[in-house]
DNA sequence: GCCAACGTTGGC
DNA sequence: GCCAACGTTGGC
């Protein structure tokens, strides 16, 4: 199995990484994507194991704040249902479940948060899905050698990283 | 709060 | 299927 890298945006007003960190399992549901490219893409494309950066946007200082993993397999957001619920969804059915969601499971926690306006003047990410022009959407792909390097810009230990390697290994 | 860039909706 | 209108995202 080939490992993915992943950057899943989140507003951290609303469910920072260290609300995940600080979470039972430091595990969480990732619920209310409502955008059918980043189904897919959770839907389809991940895989228990992935790499992910979590990344705080509609803040001041917007960035890559955590390490996280892609958790579980992917399965019907529960939200969707719940009428209550800012994502409900009146037009899913649990026969035909609309959207999908994976688990997220915080891994490592970074030295420093690595903000938008460094990786932006950083010549080794001119390639990164995030820095496109016009790019919103909140599930994105990482390169492995972007990966590799936000890591180290983060200040994330090589222990972390083996320790994060050995358990997906 | 502004606004660019996209996505979605719905009339036709 | 086209496309205008509207809604959302998210940096600034």
């Amino acid at each position: 199995m080939i490992q993915r890298f992943w950057l899943l945006k989140s507003e951290p007003q609303v469910f920072s990484f260290n609300d995940l960190w600080t979470s039972k399992g430091r595990v969480t549901p990732w619920d209310g994507i409502r955008n059918y490219q980043a189904r897919n893409r959770m839907r389809d494309d991940m895989q228990v194991g992935d790499g992910v950066l979590y990344y705080h946007s509609n803040c001041p200082t917007p960035g890559v704040a955590g390490v996280a993993e892609i958790a579980s397999e992917p399965y019907p957001d529960a939200t969707q249902f719940d009428p209550e619920s800012k994502y409900f969804d009146p037009k899913s059915t649990r026969k035909a479940p609309r959207w999908t969601l994976v688990d997220v499971r915080a891994t490592a926690r970074v030295e420093r948060l690595v903000p938008l306006t460094e990786l932006r003047e950083d010549p080794l990410l001119m390639d990164l899905e995030l820095l496109r022009r016009g790019n919103r959407l909140s599930v994105q792909g990482v390169g492995r050698a972007e990966w590799t390097h936000i890591l180290a810009l983060a200040g994330v230990s090589k222990a972390s990283q083996r320790r994060i390697r050995a358990r997906k290994a």
